[in-house]
RNA sequence: GCCCGGGUGGCGGAACGGCAGACGCAGCGAGCUUAAACCUCGCAGCCGAAAGGCGUACGGGUUCGAAUCCCGUCCCGGGCACCA
């Protein structure tokens, strides 16, 4: 598409868009415009977009969520706040990694390159950073703090070592968080996850789990992302109940939401890789379990994961006694038990439950019925509300209750006994934080043979990487720091004795959890962040970002605010009050891919089409929310409706200075009337209609001054002027040309925003819509301040309302005055 | 399977329960031009010559009035998915 350009160049009557980059770009970085003052003279607003990852230069996805966060960031300055808007690098990570293993060279040389390739890009995006406060999360000066947090939360007990089954990607050769699994793929390389038993570092977000719920009604998010948090944290109310085993001294205790079906608890089911099962196996199943566990951890979680696989499990030999019938009950292991949710147990209740029930079918257990299934009903397990039945024993009767009753009265007669409680369990796991790669931040711990774990004094941070590179960093299953002798041997801070670093970075999501904090005050170094700033700036106002993040990154950081509040270290429990999640740019109905080979290049668009239009095109397209299907975009519209609105600047005929109060009411009228729909819109971030709105002043701007009041008119000034505001949050470039032609100094985006006069928006006359049942038979110009009884005389007086009620009577006349009148014929 | 969104012209999308289709793209016509491009102006949901009728996925309902609210159905997109 680019070919006709080169073959048949447009003339462009004089609007040069690389003129007009190259003209502003070193007058805006020399005036500096965009920096926080924070000197108390306005109200200060924090706007943050997510920071980016330097895996190349900006693609098109950047070009949205930059377009639009700027849209607001401008907004904001234009009306003088004070407004701190801040730019960075989440710059450690893997891809960085892999491009040093295959350039045998040190991932700071690919990953700074790139940093500098895409500074380059923001700036000539014209984004209104405050640069001031950039920052890279793979500077020792960054990741200092992050290790200084670490030990904070290691200090607190937020931060732990566990061995258990992790999440495994064969491709990355590392561990992954839960949250970093989609659909039983690595999140990152799309490979399938395996299963090993490592010890790694966790992070205590399961103890946050009720605040993280209970805190979302503080937060202006969409509900949509707020839904999904709250899927993933999984809050569910039940109470864990006690089986005696026989020849046991423990007993086994399980997590059930239905203690109410208790009666008709034939079995209980243990995790196979949880350490209850190789506790309760009998000698004589030892064999057949080992089977069973070899063959469990074979199964990727793919498969494991797949709805119609056939339920699969082993005797574990042992039995338990049901504690309301006195029933011997069998013992099973089988992996639809998980081992890190609730007890690793349940108890198996195949009347309510379709798992136990398919388990049950399968190997041939027995089935109670316990809740009266409704009339016709021809299912397996019944999970729906009704009476109890086959529930009573000597001291508790439950038949004939409904379910919550019936609930509330097991955990009563459980806590009774002294064989349970109520009790609240969540879907929520600790987040896995170590990683067995190299470009991250060094876990923070010494362990000594004779002190233990021992967190690395914080005048010893930050502990900096060594200097590894190229075959070096090649993935081998365990970190390729430990690899590093001279690195890994240290000697205790404790005893001083001989001892060894924890040789695992940390999870790349740690680095973001709290960037927005460090960029209050980047050159900070009495602590990650000065406090001042962060009472006087937190929480964001306002975040944009995609929703890819929805349980990843938004939830890790409202963890880390909330612990930073507990330490004492925030004020705020919440980081982020508002957020806009922008929709992705795809092409032809498929997100964008190099496998689909139809990606569209940024920097091709810009080349072609100015970095206006294509800020504009990002912005005209539709909700904010929405995904943006390039193929269905103009931009080619986008910078022809630039050239249309420039060329008013090049018309204009008044003086600078001119008093509008003299103009063409008329366009005064649109022009008022514009910037108060535009403000409206802005504040409920509709900016796709903002744009229609200033498109119209356009098209009634170039009316009056070829067929109305003319170029000279103080109105068609003030029309200009505001057209140069109002496009200056979306094409700086095109704004500041015409600011200049209209004879001011820049820069515009700093002209504050228009003010609206009151008496400008009101109207001579309203069109008033006539309709009869509905229908709408004629159109009045009225009075805007015409009463009720006037506008109904003159409705039923028209002539195309005679002529349709054709002698027929109004049984009821409804008025809106001045904008309706509808007629209820008889 | 469960839970969210969403279905409006050829296309992207507008529309406090009150003129459906603003604004734009593509299209058509006119002016300017030797011609074209650019630019400016105009037309444009569908059927119909017109009057008029029909139209916001489909079927019902509430209402003087429904794209908008309620119920049911279908389709598309997304999230979760053996969480006891």
């Amino acid at each position: 598409m680019s070919e006709q350009v080169e073959d048949t160049p447009i003339d462009r009557g004089g609007y040069d868009f690389n003129a007009m980059q190259a003209k502003w770009r070193p007058v805006w970085e020399k005036l500096d415009p965009f920096k926080a003052k924070d000197d108390g003279s306005a109200e200060r607003r924090y706007a943050l977009t997510m920071f980016s990852y330097p895996s190349g230069d900006l693609h098109m996805g950047h070009a949205e969520v930059f377009a639009l966060h700027d849209v607001l960031s401008r907004y904001w300055f234009q009306q003088g706040y004070d407004v701190l808007n801040p730019i960075g690098w989440d710059s450690f990570g893997l891809p960085a990694e892999n491009a040093a293993i295959k350039r045998n060279e040190h991932p700071a040389t690919y990953t700074y390159a790139n940093i500098e390739t895409q500074a380059e890009s923001i700036r000539r995006y014209a984004m209104s950073f405050d640069w001031s406060k950039r920052l890279h999360t793979s500077d020792p000066e960054y990741y200092r703090w992050t290790q200084w947090l670490f030990t904070r939360f290691y200090e607190r007990g937020l931060a732990y070592r566990k061995a258990s089954f992790v999440n495994w990607c064969p491709n990355d050769q590392t561990v992954l968080a839960n949250e970093q699994v989609v659909q039983g793929r690595c999140e990152r390389c799309g490979f399938e996850v395996t299963k090993r038993e490592l010890t790694q570092w966790y992070f205590k977000t399961t103890e946050y789990a009720q605040r993280l719920l209970d805190d979302m009604d503080q937060l202006q998010w969409p509900e949509e992302i707020l839904l999904q948090q709250r899927n993933w944290i999984g809050r569910s109310e039940g109470a864990f109940a006690e089986f005696q085993v026989e020849g046991r001294d423990e007993p086994i205790r399980v997590f059930t939401t239905r203690p109410d079906t208790l009666f008709g608890a034939t079995f209980l089911v243990v995790a196979p890789d949880a350490k209850l099962a190789a506790d309760l196996v009998t000698p004589d199943q030892q064999g057949a379990f080992d089977e069973y566990l070899r063959a469990v951890k074979a199964t990727t979680e793919i498969e494991r994961l797949s709805t119609d696989r056939d339920k699969t499990g082993v005797f574990l030999g042992s039995y338990a006694v049901n504690p309301v019938t006195g029933q011997r009950i069998p013992i099973w292991a089988a992996d639809y038990v998980l081992a890190d949710y609730g007890t690793g147990a349940i108890m198996a209740v195949p009347g309510q439950d379709s798992r136990d029930w398919e388990f049950a079918e399968k190997f041939h257990l027995p089935i109670i019925r316990t809740v009266q299934p409704e009339e016709g009903f021809d299912g397996k397990a019944f999970t729906g509300d009704g009476p109890a039945i086959n529930s009573s024993n000597a001291e508790l009767n439950l038949d004939g209750l409904e379910v919550a009753e019936a609930k509330s009265r097991t955990i009563d007669w459980l806590e009774d006994k002294g064989l349970g409680e109520r009790t609240i369990n969540f879907r929520l796991r600790d987040w896995l934080l170590s990683r067995q790669r190299f470009w991250g931040a060094p876990i923070p711990i010494i362990h000594c043979p004779a002190c233990g774990e021992v967190p690395v004094p914080d005048d010893q941070l930050p502990v900096e990487l060594p200097d590894l590179r190229g075959s070096d960093l090649s993935p081998k299953g365990v970190s390729p720091l430990a690899a590093a002798r001279d690195w890994v041997e240290v000697a205790c801070p404790k005893c001083g004795g001989a001892a060894e670093r924890d040789t695992d970075t940390m999870d790349t999501f740690v680095d973001s959890s709290w960037y927005f904090l460090r960029y209050l005050s980047p050159e900070y170094t009495d602590g990650p962040f000065d406090p001042g700033m962060a009472e006087r700036w937190m929480s964001v106002y306002q975040y944009v970002g995609g929703k890819e993040h929805a349980v990843l990154h938004l939830l890790y950081a409202r963890f880390f605010t909330k612990a930073l509040h507990d330490m004492g270290l925030l004020k705020v429990t919440e980081p982020f009050t508002r957020l806009l999640n922008q929709g992705q740019v795809i092409n032809e109905g498929k997100s964008m891919s190099k496998s689909l080979g139809n990606g569209v290049n940024l920097g091709d668009q810009l080349d072609e089409f100015g970095v206006d239009a294509v800020r504009l095109t990002m912005v005209f397209a539709g909700p904010p929310a929405d995904d943006i299907d390039w193929a269905d975009m103009s931009p080619g519209g986008a910078l022809k409706f630039l050239q249309r609105a420039w060329r008013l600047a090049g018309a204009v005929e008044s003086p600078v200075g001119t008093d509008p109060a003299t103009g063409d009411v008329a366009l005064r009228r649109v022009t008022h009337r514009t910037v108060a729909d535009a403000t409206d819109l802005l504040d409920s971030m509709r900016f796709n209609v903002v744009i229609a709105k200033v498109m119209e002043l356009v098209n009634a701007t170039r009316k009056a001054i070829d067929s109305g009041p003319g170029a000279a008119d103080p109105a068609v000034r003030e029309a200009v002027e505001t057209t140069a505001i109002l496009l200056s949050l979306v094409a700086p470039y095109t704004a500041e040309e015409m600011w200049e032609e209209l004879g001011h100094e820049p820069t515009v985006a700093k002209a504050g925003w228009p003010v609206v006069d009151p008496a400008l928006l009101v109207e001579d006359t309203v069109t008033c819509v006539v309709q009869i049942a509905g229908k709408v038979k004629d159109r009045l110009e009225v009075a805007p301040d015409i009463t009720d009884a006037e506008l109904e005389q003159l409705a039923l007086a028209s002539e195309a309302v005679v002529r349709a009620l054709d002698g027929r009577g109004t049984r009821k006349v409804i008025v809106r005055a001045p904008k309706l009148v509808n007629i209820v014929p008889a």
